[in-house]
Order: C-alpha cells, then sequence, then structure tokens
DNA sequence: GTCTATAAAAGGATAGAC
DNA sequence: GTCTATCCTTTTATAGAC
C-alpha cells in the first residue's frame, strides 16, 4: 500500500472523492447533494465517480464505514472508555458534513428495505458492545455502581449522541459533550444509590 | 367546524391525505414515498393532492404539526410532567409511519436552506420549554432535586427520545419508553446528591 | 375540487470511445 | 480510469378541461 504503488492514484483519487462528498453535504444536505454535484467537486465526471462507488447509496455507506475504521482503531485496541467515547464526539463537533451525513443517511437507512439498512443495525451492536464494555471497565474500577445495566446504558448514550446532533445540526450552540458528561456523571452519581424511589 | 359545514368534505378528504401518507411512509420510508404514490393511496390524482398542500415538503410539515397540536393539547393545559411526555412516546410506538416520517423529516430539514427548518427550530424550543416546566415542578415536588439544570436535562430528554426512536426503527424490539423511564430515575437520584465526584 | 395531460427538471445508471 | 453521450425513471409543478 506505499503511496507510489500500482492503486496510488486511484486511492488517492477516491479520497478525493469522499472529501468533496462531506464538503457538498455540508452546505446541501445529503438528500439535495446529487452525485452529479459531488463529481463535479471533486473535478471528474458523475460517471467517472460512478467508477468508484457504483450508486449514491454505496458512495454514503463507505463514507461513513471509512470514518468507523478510523474511529475503531481507537475504540478496539485498548479498553474502551467513556472518555474516548467523548473524544469522538468532540471530533464529530469539527466535520460538520460527515454528521449531516450521519443523521440524514442513517434516518434514510432506517426505512424498510433500504440497502444500507444492514449496515446501521450492525453498527448499533457494534458501539453497544463497545459501549457496554466501558461500563463495565467503569464498574470494575469502582467508578460506576455494581447495579446498572450496561447495554441499557450503552443504548441512552448511544441515543442521545444521536440526538444531540440532530440538535446541533440545528443550532451550533448546543454543547454535545457538556450534555453527555452530565449524563455520565449522572450514570455514576446514581448507580451506587438504588434503593427504591419515592 | 360542524361536519356538515360548507368545508366538511375539504376537511375529510385532508385528514383522508395525512394518513395515507402515513401508510406509504411507513412502508417506503419518507425518502422514497413519492407525493403520486401517497395521493394514490388517498385515493385521488397526485395533482388533486397538490392542490391540497402546495409542495412534498408542506404536507409533511403539516402532519408533524397536527401530530404537536393534538399533543400540545394535552402538554399545555395542565402543568406538564414526564409521565405525560412519556405516554407520549408511549403513543408514537403504535404509530409507525409518524416515527418514520419524523426520523427522516427532520433529519432532511436540519440541512442548510431547508424551508421546514425553523419549524424544527421552533418545535425543539418548545418542547425544550415544556421539559424544562417539567422539571422544575418535579423539583418543586421534591421528587427532583434543586441542583439539576432544568434545560440540560431537557435537552438530553429530547436527545434520547430522538435517537431511541431511530434504533427503533431499525430494531422493533428496541423499549423506547423502559430507557426513557431509566433515564428520568437517574436525573432523580442524581440531582440529590452533587458533591463533587472523584 | 378534481381530473387529464404535459412539462420540465433532476436523479441515477449504462454504453462505448479514448 | 475517465469522458461524452444517452437513456430511463422519478419527481415535482403547471395548465386547462370538466
Amino acid at each position: 500500500m506505499s503511496p507510489t504503488g500500482p492503486y496510488a492514484k486511484g486511492i488517492a483519487k477516491r479520497e478525493e472523492i469522499l472529501t468533496a462528498a462531506l464538503g457538498v453535504i455540508a452546505r446541501l444536505g445529503c438528500r439535495k447533494a446529487a452525485i452529479r454535484e459531488i463529481a463535479e467537486a471533486a473535478g471528474l465526471s458523475h460517471a467517472g465517480l460512478v467508477h468508484y462507488f457504483g450508486s449514491r447509496e454505496a458512495l454514503y455507506e463507505q463514507v461513513l464505514r471509512e470514518r468507523d475504521e478510523r474511529d475503531a482503531a481507537m475504540f478496539d485496541e485498548v479498553e474502551p472508555t467513556f472518555a474516548m467515547y467523548v473524544k469522538l464526539v468532540e471530533h464529530n463537533a469539527t466535520v460538520p458534513g460527515l454528521v449531516q451525513l450521519f443523521i440524514e443517511y442513517s434516518a434514510e437507512a432506517s426505512a424498510p428495505g433500504h440497502p444500507s439498512r444492514d449496515f446501521f443495525v450492525d453498527r448499533y451492536n457494534r458501539i453497544r458492545a463497545a459501549l457496554s464494555r466501558a461500563v463495565i471497565v467503569a464498574q470494575r474500577n469502582g467508578e460506576v455502581g455494581p447495579q446498572v445495566q450496561p447495554e441499557s446504558v450503552a443504548d441512552v448514550i448511544m441515543a442521545t449522541t444521536d440526538g444531540l446532533q440532530l440538535q446541533w445540526s440545528l443550532d451550533r450552540s448546543v454543547d454535545m459533550v457538556g450534555r453527555l458528561r452530565e449524563l455520565w456523571d449522572g450514570v455514576r452519581r446514581t448507580s451506587w444509590a438504588l434503593d427504591p424511589l419515592p
């Protein structure tokens, strides 16, 4: 995979297309971002772009897949922690096109029969597993109490993250990281005091 | 507004269109739901539908607007409570088309320049205000401690709700109400113990 | 108020040349 | 690997008859 290898040009062009896609999506949103316009922004014809990805859905799925692979490198090698997760969210706030793509494309893909539906189902399962491990690690540390259900907490953290991204897309002053930290603090406090509520 | 008044037929047809729209969206998703197909499902021509609403965006916004008006009747007349909010979420789970529309259309509308963007910005402000009041009421009752920031909690509850709806759309076994109740229990427990965390 | 018909714009996919 | 050209489908919008 050396940069001077036989596919160097193809790989570079591919990256260029992915970057161009994020730019167009940040500007127009994912629904209005035509494959034609992305091609133009990437400096090639629309047929040329199709040559690389095959379809609009494949292109978008690929952008998100590569983001996940970059993130997974961070998440998989050591024990996952909530602090690492927050770092990813923090980074997202610097890539508006990626967030916009995720918001719109995950929503679109949740429809019955969508070609990327399975990708997102798998993705949530993967992240739930990683976040559950983070909770379990925190429980081993004594940071979080033993009564908490790791998977439930994982689901709520994922949901909050997604919902905050939508709010942030509508209003840039929303503090995603702040809200997420408050949620986590709540989990930590809660879990040591599980006597019945009045 | 009697059912035999001069506009009775128009109003009834209008309702029929809105219901048909939800059916088509539940089946195909909002992106793939063509205005033509909705018209057909409602038993009129596509031009006839346009006569009522003017555009795809206006139709979808109207569906969500009327849902909100029904819900607001419940939320505005008395002091809002978290229990009432959960009832609304519980009801959503019986209307998959409405949830699918909300997921996809709110995502789409968060893009720059979208005609329904302001509708959603206003909507979040409105719901944030109502949920904040619910927290304040709970604080007056002593159900929630005084240290909690009502608006922060409101933002997290809204975000969690939206995110859970997406998860639920991808996997019907997700328990939206259960997760939401756990979150609220967490808020109640948390808020009485705000000494610094380790 | 509803239809038919048509426009006309845009999106996506494909074929074939270079 | 990239372009031009073309095609097919979909989508929305409009005009005008009934």
